[in-house]
DNA sequence: TATTGTTATACTCTATAACTATA
DNA sequence: TATAGTTATAGAGTATAACAATA
């Protein structure tokens, strides 16, 4: 039952890695996984209704207000009424929540260069087309899912 | 703000994708992701103690307990008593489990050949050789980052 | 005394449904 | 009537600590 390692399994294994990286350096911080989603939204979008972070995450609206509350509470974001819509709030990065997303942008380019660096220069145009054709198949594949099978499964024939 | 699409965001897409596709082929079971783990794990493992299962997923005991009391209620694994230590039990796979998880592994073998199918075949093999590469320096970064700092940090210089 | 697993407790992420205030 | 967000409720994953039975 001890399979070669292929593609998907390496592929699994760098997401698992990125996991545990990720949920460790949170540890004993009041931040996770889940709110730096928010926090990263927000760095890139600006000051949203929380509507639309919920829209945008894809997660429900009752999610979002946990998630806000969460951040709200450590200092991370500030809820300011809506101009304009009273039902609304609008939800900012405070100043050192912005400075911390744009240390989390350079430590992303960093480790983007790093994990390239490790690659053979004259394997590197190869992988990078490579690794866009999978994630265009997968995307695909998972696309076609979400209107009823599995990756795995619409990929075959349907047996 | 808006940077180019880097090796990481294509990686992190990637697992992004993997993990949408897992969480919505499990939706409506008694299966999740973190039960199919003791599955999967008991697949290749053999049958095993709790303490072994925690041990080998790196997760506690007490988590370990309500998996597999999900796990037995659904009828996907059985526990017996431990033959020689009355203190543990040994989680096995019902047949019906151990086939499912056949056709897992089948529909991974599948999934694998369909990704790596959309890759040109001149780029095969530089592809193959790079994804080692970066698998194999994340790794050394999480490790490293174990003791201490975060990969994307420990990976520059220490400012 | 050390180990295996459970009970007790608690926090986070997540969802749906019912409700309030506003549009 | 529809929308933004909250309260209520619930299930799942996870952890630590205290405890039972056994080694």
């Amino acid at each position: 039952m001890t399979a070669p390692v292929t593609v998907l399994d390496r592929l699994l294994e760098i997401s698992d890695l990125f996991q545990r990286d990720l949920a460790r350096e949170f540890a004993g911080s009041s931040l996770t996984v889940a709110r730096t989603r928010v926090l990263w939204d927000l760095a890139h979008e600006g000051p949203s209704t929380q509507h639309a972070l919920a829209t945008r995450l894809e997660v429900s609206p009752r999610n979002i207000t946990g998630l806000v509350d969460a951040l709200e509470a450590a200092g991370y974001v500030t809820r300011e009424p809506h101009p304009g819509d009273r039902r609304a709030f609008l939800v900012s990065l405070t100043p050192s929540a912005a400075e911390l997303m744009r240390e989390m942008q350079r430590d992303h380019a960093e480790l983007s260069d790093v994990l390239l660096g490790a690659v053979a220069p004259s394997d590197r145009e190869a992988l990078l087309r490579g690794i866009d054709a999978i994630a265009e198949r997968l995307h695909d594949l998972v696309s076609a899912a979400e209107a009823g099978r599995t990756a795995a499964r619409s990929a075959g024939a349907d047996r």
